[in-house]
RNA sequence: GGAGGCGUAGCUCAGUUGGUUAGAGCACUACCUUGACAUGGUAGAGGUCGGAGGUUCGAGCCCUCUCGCGUCCACCA
């Protein structure tokens, strides 16, 4: 194989995608003898463009799929879109203002259609981008909210819950948006606070024998005020209830009523009541029995019952009104306010509570089932913290508002009889009114809330209604993983739609992962424009460093920053086992069999790399299972870079650049041996490295991503033989540190000589030690009186080491490095023996510890003895 | 007002039921182009885990209080 020196992403990342749509193994097939393991993606808009937000959900998920698929099971990753209702109208709309074109020059049909050409041109962008990420999703099953399957969920959804009475039509306060004109649930408004004023009106009584001072935020609805409420304990007010009032700038009068929701400490503890443009008014207002007055139009200027203020802009209003107001000397004061202002999620206008005709899902019967089924662990959210903001939510959750007056989404479906004024909802289209069989029926003009559909996801791309093997076999699904910015959205409504619609819960588990932010730790967003661009990340350094930067670290539910540097570090990793695999593939053409590795008589050094391995795959598949990719993630790259490479290849170059040719193709084994599993761990973190190397590998065939994840071997433990090398590893280390203390240039090979009781040990792997402590040879010694000229010396567990080094001795130092070294020791050994004076630690910690304690008083009094004698020496 | 989170090395962050001497990456210091890799190697330096109490044989982790900084929800006109 032709490996170039540097690892190149570009050269095969597209390369190895295409090869893997078409080798099919994307598509999960349904297979009696393996288990289900499905993932629906949450599908991104068909508006979108991939930003980074979708490339941390792609990663995890893919990661997580593909680790499955790899164990075997029948893995689905399911793939699609979302008809965004109001983020697509919004632009479609956008773009047509560009043109001089308005909705109602066209009408609904002619939108629609334009509507259906944007999803086409679109609709794919975003999925074309997530193949860059290398997802590994089912394709061939790829779903769209607005397809006919979906649609044909929605319809049965809305049918059975209308029937049951949990969808319902209702005058009542909702938000809305002046701009969209449409009205918003109540998850699609954002609160920002904002400076306003605090305007103290009069209102005198009809009779003019008094007056009261009310205060409000938005003078405008003072022309649709309906009364004034005090507190019925209020002693101030007491005589007034019942009075009749003037209402300002108007001819009307309206009553004082009294009424418990005043808190009479607040303001001047009376309230002017606008049932039609506030939700607490509204209240008060159907206790009182009062009129509602609706003065403002869909589009936020004021209505007909607005008077002379008819046709102006709410806030062209708002500013007359407060002049005329004081013209007329009903204006006590003005103060300065800052509140909370809703703001539509989608264009940002300020939203007005205003009363409407709009189609409610009823919550509370919803609610409940849902709420149990997080309880009693049914659905289980990773990081388990957000379980208790799911139930914030949920248990004050109020009904949902699911119509909005937009054209682009699910068509509501009811009709309305012209003539007898029945309303029918069914699940097919009628023709005529069953009862009155009048041909004169309408259809609702408006179209649901597009998470009305999002809600169905776990169930309608699968079939439901229908039992479709599909359905069968997938749902419920393994895990949903997404952003904590969703809860509310969408995870507590697939929650409780797929409870009501399917009895079955729509997920096992919940992974919440934070969002990213921008290296100063600022939320990336359009207006700051400070979003990154996962595109160009990928052109620049490569999809699988992109992922492995997104995973390496990172805690579920915590928000992280992107950073270049840690891309780039991760890209150095890959560069790196890119290297370590060259080096293996560079030898592997220098032996003309390689053994399998049971054949092979094992060295110290390969048992210790085996056990490595073993301990890697055991920790990597546990923390896979419980959602920690980040610590997954962390372990297999330390593997990889630390014990392969840093120690294991240069531990096996003595073998490769010997003599001993059974021996080299021996250790030919354990390398590659040690390789292809490490590929097959990293893999499910980066798939497109891992299926290049894995393609030129010896003894390798078809697909890594079809391969056996790696299974821990009990047998190839190991941990007496690791944990025994460990201590030649000790020798080469303080070698090395011996060398630098004394200046000794690396380039110049030392002579060691060794006084220790671990001689067989020491001698087997004799030539590894001179190689990399960079040595010329290696003596056993019964004491240093044997070595001749100055000498440093060094003491580890199993060995007293002396090197000769001539004039580049220096005595003084080398006293001053053992004295320091000895009260490191006794330091160590007055921290364990206060531990084992203590009787309580002795009786009540676990054997084991106590023990471990006890093994290191030992171990460092009679290191510090060597080293006592050692100084003594000099 | 309610809930939840964060505070650990110069920077960005891990640290899973409490248990050896608290880890990583980047940055830093010194040395090294040693036949995979300078996108590298070797050896280092750097932390009283925001603060104060408490529980415990033992606390970065558990409890109470406290300081600082984000987040979500609700919202008094």
């Amino acid at each position: 194989m032709d490996m170039q020196k540097t690892y190149n992403p570009k050269d095969f990342e597209d390369r190895i995608y295409a090869d893997w749509e078409k080798s099919g193994h994307f598509r999960a097939e349904i297979d009696a003898d393996k288990v289900p393991f499905t993932i629906m993606m949450p599908p991104p808009n068909i508006t979108g463009q991939l930003h980074m937000g979708h490339a941390m959900d792609a990663t995890l998920q893919d990661t997580l799929i593909r680790f499955k698929r790899m164990q075997g099971y029948a893995a689905l990753w399911l793939p699609g879109c979302d008809h965004a209702s109001i983020a697509t109208e919004v632009k479609i709309v956008e773009k047509m203002k560009s043109e001089g074109v308005t909705k109602a020059d066209i009408g609904r049909d002619g939108f629609l259609e334009r509507a259906w050409d944007w999803k086409e041109q679109y609709g794919n962008r975003i999925m074309l981008q997530q193949r860059k990420m290398g997802t590994s999703c089912d394709w061939s099953r790829q779903a769209f909210t607005m397809d006919e399957k979906c649609s044909r969920a929605v319809r049965e959804v809305f049918v059975n819950l209308y029937e049951k009475g949990l969808i319902y039509q209702g005058d009542r306060i909702i938000n809305w948006c002046p701009c969209c004109k449409t009205a918003l649930s109540d998850a699609e408004v954002e609160y920002a606070e904002e400076g306003g004023h605090f305007w103290h009106l009069r209102y005198p009584a009809a009779d003019g024998s008094t007056d009261v001072v009310v205060a409000t935020t938005r003078p405008e609805t003072m022309l649709g005020d309906t009364a004034v409420a005090v507190h019925p304990d209020d002693e101030r007010y007491k005589s007034l209830v019942g009075k009749t009032l003037k209402l300002p700038l108007t001819d009307r009068e309206i009553p004082v009523v009294a009424d418990e929701y005043v808190d009479p400490a607040f303001g001047t503890g009376c309230v002017k009541i606008t049932p039609a443009h506030d939700p607490n008014d509204f209240e008060v207002g159907k206790r009182h029995d009062l009129p509602v007055i609706r003065v403002m139009n869909d589009d936020g200027t004021m209505n007909g019952l607005a008077g002379a203020y008819q046709g102006l802009d709410r806030y062209v209003a708002r500013k007359k009104i407060v002049s005329d107001l004081e013209a007329g000397g009903y204006l006590v004061k003005i103060e300065a306010h800052t509140h909370n202002v809703g703001h539509c999620y989608r264009c940002h206008s300020t939203v007005e509570p205003i009363v409407s005709k709009q189609w409610f899902v009823k919550m509370e019967p919803l609610a409940k089932p849902a709420i149990n089924a997080v309880m009693k662990n049914k659905v289980k959210f990773v990081p388990e913290r957000f379980s208790k903001i799911y139930y914030n939510w949920m248990e004050n959750v109020r009904d949902w508002c699911i119509s909005r007056q937009l054209w682009w989404g699910h068509r509501i479906p009811v009709w309305y009889c012209q003539d007898c004024g029945k309303v029918i909802c069914t699940k097919d289209d009628p023709t005529v009114c069953p009862k009155c069989g009048s041909a004169h029926i309408r259809q609702d003009e408006d179209v649901l809330d597009t998470w009305f559909s999002s809600a169905l996801w776990p169930f309608s791309t699968l079939g439901y209604p229908d039992e479709t093997e599909d359905y069968k076999y997938f749902y419920p699904t393994d895990v949903l993983v997404t952003g904590y910015d969703i809860i509310f959205f969408w995870v507590a409504r697939m929650i409780f739609s797929g409870i009501e619609h399917t009895g079955k819960v729509p997920f096992h588990d919940v992974l919440i992962h934070g969002i990213i932010r921008d290296e100063q730790g600022r939320k990336m967003s359009k207006s700051l424009g400070n979003g990154i661009d996962p595109l160009e990340v990928i052109e620049k350094y490569g999809a699988d460093s992109l992922r492995l930067s997104l995973l390496r670290g990172v805690a579920p539910g915590n928000d992280t920053r992107y950073s270049d540097t840690k891309v780039e570090a991760c890209r150095n990793f890959i560069n790196k086992l890119w290297n370590a695999a060259r080096f293996v593939l560079m030898n592997v053409g220098s032996v003309k069999k390689i053994p399998s590795i049971e054949t092979v008589k094992l060295a110290p050094a390969d048992k210790w790399i085996i056990s490595k391995l073993q301990n890697c795959i055991r920790e990597v598949t546990t923390n896979l299972n419980k959602y920690e990719l980040g610590v997954a993630s962390d372990l297999v790259t330390d593997f990889v870079w630390d014990n392969f490479c840093d120690w294991y290849i240069e531990l096996s170059k003595p073998a490769l650049y010997g003599e001993d040719e059974g021996r080299k193709a021996d250790a030919l084994a354990v390398l590659c041996f040690v390789l292809e599993n490490a590929l097959k761990l990293l893999h499910p973190f980066i798939p497109f490295v891992t299926e290049e190397i894995y393609a030129n590998l010896p003894k390798t065939k078809g697909s890594i991503m079809v391969a056996e994840f790696p299974r821990y071997n009990s047998k190839m433990a190991y941990k007496k033989e690791a944990k025994a090398f460990e201590g030649v590893m000790e020798i080469i280390k303080a070698v090395r540190a011996m060398k630098k203390d004394a200046d000794c240039p690396p380039s110049k090979k030392v002579e060691l000589h060794i006084v220790t009781d671990s001689k067989r040990l020491i001698q087997l792997n004799k030539d590894c030690i001179i190689k990399l402590s960079g040595a010329s040879a290696l003596n056993f010694v019964d004491s240093a009186a044997e070595v001749d000229g100055k000498t440093v010396s060094s003491v580890t567990e199993i060995a007293q080491i002396y090197v000769p080094l001539g004039e580049l001795v220096d005595v003084e130092k080398e006293k001053a490095r053992l004295t320091a070294e000895i009260e490191r020791i006794d330091g160590e050994i007055a921290r364990a023996e206060s531990k084992l004076s203590n009787a309580n630690f002795v009786n009540k910690a676990p054997q084991k510890l106590v023990d471990a304690e006890k093994e290191k008083v030992k171990k460092y009094q009679d290191m510090k003895a060597k080293c006592v004698a050692q100084l003594e020496s000099l």
